[in-house]
DNA sequence: TTTGGTGCAAACTCTTTGCAGGGTC
DNA sequence: GACCCTGCAAAGAGTTTGCACCAAA
């Protein structure tokens, strides 16, 4: 994804576009391994050696208000971002930390179509997602 | 679960029974509301006030590595402990961290079904758990 | 010019670790 | 009695906060 583009992402919502903001958002688009703060800090560290390590918590939970940017749920040893907001699912490694994205029309039209019938009364469900969890086989 | 059906879990898995052990799993069984470490301690502190932090840290580590406990994927926030080990999904609140079980076994059926076609090339599944995400309804 | 974003460093929270003493089998 | 589990306190990792300065609109 270009400059351009990502300064559009933030224009179209309104919100200010400061260097700080792309470098994060670029960071966030360029990798789909979702990334920790800290790695996320290596990442930006490598174009932008400046950018303070608390202007990136802020930044990150800005765009998470602002709905750009989601917590990856993960077994809770530190915070996993992700900007790829298209409904998705992820699969979970139970030798170490990797999540990658499982991408499957089928299957979310079947959840979309159970959850239609099968409501459940005491919830207002708004997204699903599955935590596929096993192993990487090389 | 009475104190003798927690030792008879203890032991029918060979592992040291001690009262800490007793006191941690007796807390996570007597709640279902998944709670982080700090939660934990609250509740067995009420009946057990002498037992350290470390300690229930050091014996949730150890119940996880034995199978008796699992960590449940969240936000990031904390960690939080789940000890009803039977197949069984998340409903997760948006507003607060209030995370409930959801159980469903025709759920269960669709997605074994779904899995047992649709398998993926490069990654053995080991657990399929649903994230369902929104809001409670009071 | 005004508003609010950034950098820095300190504070805070949650979790892990090391070691001496004590309990379980 | 041998082993390893526990309590305590200190260290560590990750995240948040406060404030002075600076930049975007």
């Amino acid at each position: 994804m270009s400059n351009n583009e990502i300064v559009s992402v933030l224009k179209n919502r309104g919100l200010k576009v400061t260097p700080q903001r792309i470098a994060v958002l670029d960071a966030l688009y360029s990798t789909n391994e979702h990334p920790s703060a800290e790695k996320l800090t290596d990442i930006i560290h490598r174009n932008n050696p400046n950018i303070a390590r608390g202007t990136i918590y802020k930044i990150l939970d800005f765009f998470i208000e602002s709905g750009l940017v989601k917590r990856v749920h993960s077994a809770g040893d530190r915070m996993r971002y992700d900007a790829h907001t298209e409904r998705h699912h992820h699969l979970y490694s139970l030798d170490n930390d990797r999540i990658e994205d499982y991408h499957d029309e089928e299957l979310n039209a079947i959840l979309e179509e159970y959850f239609k019938k099968r409501s459940i009364p005491y919830f207002r469900i708004e997204d699903i997602q599955l935590h596929i969890k096993g192993k990487f086989i090389e």
